[in-house]
DNA sequence: TTCTAGCACTCTCTTTAAAAGACTGCTAAT
DNA sequence: ATTAGCAGTCTTTTAAAGAGAGTGCTAGAA
């Protein structure tokens, strides 16, 4: 079922105009571009065919036509064409190295950017630290029974812990867990290092050593600290949308709030490649199934994976959209590959 | 200029319904209540004198009569007695020392439940750490050139920071280093700290000393920190009020994306006594100037305060929210002080 | 064939008018 | 001091008419 080239063209074009006015678009509209030089009446014959194809749809008679779901798809699968952000954008992008000075103003920053520019709200999230492989363990002793776990990463991140432990623990048996929990975990990523771990030292029956273990690679605890890196910018221009209707936004919104909630589903994008276009139905965002999601994934400087997106109503302007999420992961890559933090 | 008690008791009724109906309250329907046993033409006598002190408005000729904002304030002030919540409320709330493990997850629950309960958005912020004691620094060297600065506080408390230090410093210098860093700034605050340090350590022409303890000090940084302690909850009830427009909330969301816009203005509250109301243009927070904000203070087990807080719109049950926020403030302050983490 | 001009038709949106409904303020009586 | 009753005012609802926008069809031109 190929579509006409020039059918094509009418697609994109309506979906051009409605992107910009929101309202439906007619057949005149449509003709009076120069691109298209045809008469109404050609244009109409070709709408009633795109909407035979399931492509548009007339909210009433005596409206234009707007795009459905399905069209908005074949619109950026075939007709959209990618490009770079023009230069005043790109380098708009690029000064979020300069503004930024740890990596979680960076993702900030870059949050910002993207919701700023895209007039929809823009998310970031940050490499998850628990797919890194381990270096070391260090506990630092801190009086009242209290011990510090500082986890160390192969490459240099730091993560740390306060852990309660038993009075009668000396100085002598704490090195010692220390460097032998080391040397379990040393290569191994935190979420091998846990099943590995509480295994291994059930079996040796070493109590002391496996409750430390169980505190310091709680899994629960890691999600929490993990799920502070998800950075939400921009969701007010979604109140500019006047297809969002209350309670789409307040769905929407529920979902901002609870981060917790898209942290899994913007993992699930992160095996997708390259820039990945989620539209209505498919958004995997629950609210946001009357938007579009545009999603990419970038890495930092260990070659881990992190995700940034833009959601916003279906009719946002694709090409632009696509471009700015593309090439901000290239920035954001680049940047953390420069920086090590 | 004092009202009758008749006049205060209309008003308090005339608060109450429109509380729950969000529509102007003519006089049939007071008079209809059997607390007020008098006909609906007093009622507009009274009425009348209330729209003329400035406590009701018309909307307009045919409509019946809403409170304004200085209506809301003498009501809160005069008319509303304080009251505990009933017995349901109370088991609630005491539940979230059960829900909850850490500091962290504590103040989110409580957010939560307030934003429940009130049909609010429900904040707490969490108690400042840089208000506290300091106890001891301890640095760890980390190999590649980082040092792990670890800053212990009298109670307990931990924080602790990743630094980049030349390569040329020895172990021992960094043992001296953070010898004498701890001498001077045991029993100091944080914020005290930070100035006794650079100035004291730049008479000394200590170069090393100074260089750590300004990266260490960094109150940048610490805001940073301190500015993910503020837990917002609950912000989609605000959808449920009509009053509140697509612009209100536009801008009420804004705000709550930028909580650091929030914590400033909740630590002003933080000099308050007891139970705090906010109506209106009272209310400190940009873009509320239409709704209604009541704030209390806790403590944790160290004495320093949070600051807890319920905003919504201005016909808000606020007998049923006072009691929510203060009990809410007394069960945190005592969860806290039995939990020491 | 393919395209176009033109026209009848169908809905929605706007305007206008009329009627209904909700309260109030005032007055005169209790 | 309170109340019943009523005239007056403004909004909301309902109905009808007209304007506007866009379509689908058809018959003729390219």
């Amino acid at each position: 079922m190929t579509l006409k080239d020039r059918a094509l063209k009418v697609l994109g074009e309506l979906i051009d105009i409605y992107t910009k006015t929101g309202q439906p678009v007619g057949s005149k509209a449509l003709a009076d571009l120069e691109s298209l030089n045809v008469s109404s009446a050609t244009i109409r014959a070709v709408m009633a065919d795109l909407e035979k194809e399931g492509l548009l749809i007339s909210p009433h008679t005596s409206a234009g036509r707007i795009p459905t779901e399905e069209g908005y798809r074949i619109y950026t699968q075939g007709v959209l064409q990618v490009s770079e952000p023009n230069a005043a954008i790109k380098k708009q992008l690029e000064s979020i190295s300069a503004e930024a000075t740890d990596m979680e103003g960076l993702i900030k920053e870059a949050s910002n950017k993207l919701g700023e520019m895209t007039a929809c709200t823009g998310l970031v999230l940050a490499p998850k630290k628990a797919d890194e492989p381990i270096d070391e363990l260090q506990f630092i002793r801190l009086g009242s029974g209290n011990v510090l776990a500082v986890l160390v990463y192969e490459k240099g991140h730091i993560e740390n812990r306060l852990m309660e432990v038993p009075n009668d623990i000396d100085k002598q048996q704490l090195k010692t867990a220390a460097q032998e929990l080391t040397a379990l975990t040393k290569g191994k990523t935190l979420t091998e290092a846990r099943e590995l771990i509480v295994q291994g030292l059930r079996e040796q029956k070493r109590a002391f050593d496996e409750y430390v273990a169980t505190q310091l690679f709680d899994i629960d605890e890691l999600e929490e600290t993990t799920g502070k890196e998800l950075i939400v910018a921009g969701s007010q221009n979604l109140f500019g949308y006047p297809e969002l209707v209350r309670e789409k936004l307040k769905s929407l919104f529920h979902v901002f709030e609870e981060k917790k909630l898209l942290i899994g589903l913007l993992d699930e994008v992160k095996k997708g490649p390259g820039v990945q276009i989620f539209i209505g139905a498919d958004c995997p965002i629950e609210g946001a199934e009357d938007c579009a999601m545009i999603t990419a994934n970038y890495t930092n400087a260990d070659g881990q994976a992190g995700t940034l997106a833009v959601i916003g109503p279906m009719r946002m302007d694709y090409q632009q959209n696509v471009a700015l999420v593309d090439y901000t992961a290239k920035v954001l890559s680049q940047v953390m590959a420069n920086k090590h933090s």
